[in-house]
DNA sequence: GTAATGTTTTACCAACCGGTCAAATTATCA
DNA sequence: TGATAATTTGACCGGTTGGTAAAACATTAC
């Protein structure tokens, strides 16, 4: 019978399987560069390696496949963000996170372009997401932060916007980095560059939050 | 005569003038949130509230839009940095910097985007001005930073990445914008995120690059 | 082996897309 | 006013897009 594969219950063959991991791998490939309505799925079948209607057999709609997408990256993408430990060196912890977080930069830019694009169209296919389980997340390890202000162990400010700060400035180089490669020239060079960031942006955030900062 | 705008010598005619502003405001828009590939003639004359034909009489293509966006918006994007001065006093150079570019993000959040969307996807269309008239200037000011660092006055730090750190902490506030939201609660509401985010980005670089700090 | 199921392909469709054309309409100015 | 140029419109075109239908083909289970 000709079951398309949405119907599933459980089961999955080992083809189902394959294919459909193929498929996002080009899906994110294509998503990524391009955002969700500036990608086509000729292109992603293209990429794939596959006919357009084979595609359409895994997953019916486009969306299905942005959607599949999303779900399969959002989580492993919040990682470096649930590591971050309460009992932890405050510093320690900070700095750890934005190494992390710049790993994830240097070694998934699509994943992180994926996001990026997403939010940048007015993320009309993840807001639930954003309000629910990251805004929850992210009030969780605020309180944390602002508990270690508190007590002294880092400048007072606001943990939100340290968050912030923190995606940005090391998202900025899978996101921007036409722009990064651009401006240093091609001199700089992949490794060297990613060692740099990190130096200089430890370097400001745990001198820009010692404990003697002050403002509110 | 039908002589498409295109071919117009040097005078133009109130109407053009008029058209041709609300055209690239309606542009702005939809390419800001879309990107290009994802933006489409028939949306635009639609925002603009004019037919398809009609727009395509003042520019000729969809590339011919988005360049004369690209090229009137990009002059006015780094004014803020060409307004950094090597004379002034370096800590509240960067301060005052970081409040610009923290002004242009809330001002003129559809530039930031457009650009962001554009870099984002390759820089397709802007490449050459990334190599030559922005690397140029951000070269430039970066030998000022590295001046002030070696003679003091402030930390010695790379200025490629602090000028990237600057650039993506502010506009994250325009680009990732219902990501903030989202995350921050409707409760912070516009203004006051601002100021928030003002405070901290000051305290965060003006502490972080404090002339005691070492890291080379 | 064969029947049932799972997969792939070919051909196709309607809507949309960027863009053209010629005619109709409106503004300008002598 | 009328001639001339500037602007706007509707009808249209070929290519692309997301998606479908049905049949051909492959795989698995018995």
């Amino acid at each position: 019978m000709v079951l398309p594969r949405a119907a599933r219950t459980q089961r999955r063959t080992r083809i189902q399987e394959e294919k459909e991991e193929l498929i996002l791998e080009a899906a994110l490939d294509v998503f990524a560069t391009h955002g969700f309505r500036g990608s086509t799925i000729d292109q992603i079948a293209d990429v794939a390696g596959m006919s357009k209607p084979n595609l359409l057999y895994y997953f019916r709609t486009k969306e299905a496949m942005h959607r599949a997408l999303i779900d399969r990256v959002l989580d492993s993408w919040l990682d470096p963000l649930r590591e971050f430990d309460a009992e932890g060196n405050p510093v320690s912890e900070i700095r750890s996170y934005i190494r992390r977080k710049l790993e994830m930069a240097r070694d998934f830019p699509r994943e992180s372009r994926l996001f990026a694009n997403e939010i940048l169209q007015g993320a009309p296919h993840i807001e639930d997401e954003l309000k629910g389980p990251l805004k929850t997340l992210v009030d969780e390890k605020a309180e944390v932060i602002r508990a270690w202000a508190k007590a002294g162990k880092i400048a007072k400010c606001d943990p939100y916007h340290l968050i912030f700060a923190i995606w940005s400035t090391t998202q900025h180089y899978a996101d921007f980095d036409v722009q990064v490669r651009g401006v240093l020239g091609e001199g700089r060079s992949g490794e060297g560059r990613f060692e740099d960031a990190a130096r200089f942006l430890e370097q400001l955030f745990v001198t820009g939050l010692s404990a003697d900062g002050s403002a509110s």
